[in-house]
DNA sequence: TATTGTTATACTCTATAACTATA
DNA sequence: TATAGTTATAGAGTATAACAATA
């Protein structure tokens, strides 16, 4: 197969940025991003931050070069991130104590009531974006469809 | 109404990245840039440099602050991105002859030409997309998703 | 006085290389 | 010798304030 997708081929002058995936899915994403900000504006926490305590909340003891993986981030890239987090006393390091080059992290108590707080604002956040999508059969659909460009890999766990 | 979406609500273990819309639109997003940025290599052309020769090339005669606000982006930061264009005679600045403080922008021969290039590479690129999205029907359902997510703003050119 | 384009600057995010302490 | 985490650093992208030319 040559271009394999059947599109609807047109001219040069109908590079349109309003019909480019690319830059709808840039933009989108911003706006989103925009209002994660402003909703967690008071809390002042993040989307990096959210990521990460995200997967340290539902998989204590992974290590950060695990986290840093499923992140897509540099493990060089995480560490401030951490050091952040553990200095707002909301998560800790711990030793491993078979290979003691690394370290396991762990919701600390006050990293637990912070969850609680920081799922009811997201839940807020996400649930205004449903509202915007039309529903949660839309949202399914979106995020059906953002795995799609991601490739291969289907969902496989946080 | 109080939440208005009916959604699935869950308890706070249940955050899981894998179905948070903004994380996969993230991880998306990056994805396709990285798409952008490998096909695009060769010409030497990022995605914000791209943006300004589309609407360049569909608005010849636009003045920057105008194609700022088209991109949402700030009329300081996108000083660099013409002069860079500029430079590598793809488009030039021409005085405003009403308003002499503003430059009106236009594509060069030579970026007629690069255009047409960029045209191909970039309809191969989105081909890709649309593949593994599965068709253009499926495209034009992620961008009619991503404009509810833009809020009330329909498509309304570039 | 206000606006367009510009410069300078700072802050965030990301990528790479080199270091340390362990393995 | 290789790996986990760290440090330092450089490059993008983006935001604000101040300036010159013009309105």
């Amino acid at each position: 197969m040559k271009s394999g997708t059947g599109d609807d081929r047109i001219a040069p002058d109908m590079l349109s940025l309003e019909r480019i995936i690319g830059y709808k899915l840039r933009r989108a994403q911003l706006a989103v991003f925009q209002d994660f900000l402003d909703s967690f504006s008071q809390m002042e926490l993040r989307p990096a931050e959210f990521s990460v305590i995200a997967i340290v909340a539902r998989n204590p003891g992974l290590k950060q070069a695990a986290i840093a993986q499923m992140l897509a981030i540099k493990p060089a890239n995480l560490v401030a991130l951490i050091d952040g987090l553990q200095k707002r006393s909301l998560i800790e390091r711990r030793k491993g104590d078979t290979d003691r080059r690394t370290y396991a992290l762990f919701l600390t108590d006050a990293g637990e009531r912070f969850v609680a707080r920081m799922f009811g604002t997201w839940r807020q956040h996400e649930d205004r974006l449903i509202e915007r999508l039309g529903g949660t059969a839309e949202r399914d659909r979106l995020l059906d469809l953002l795995d799609r460009l991601l490739g291969q890999a289907g969902p496989d766990g946080d």
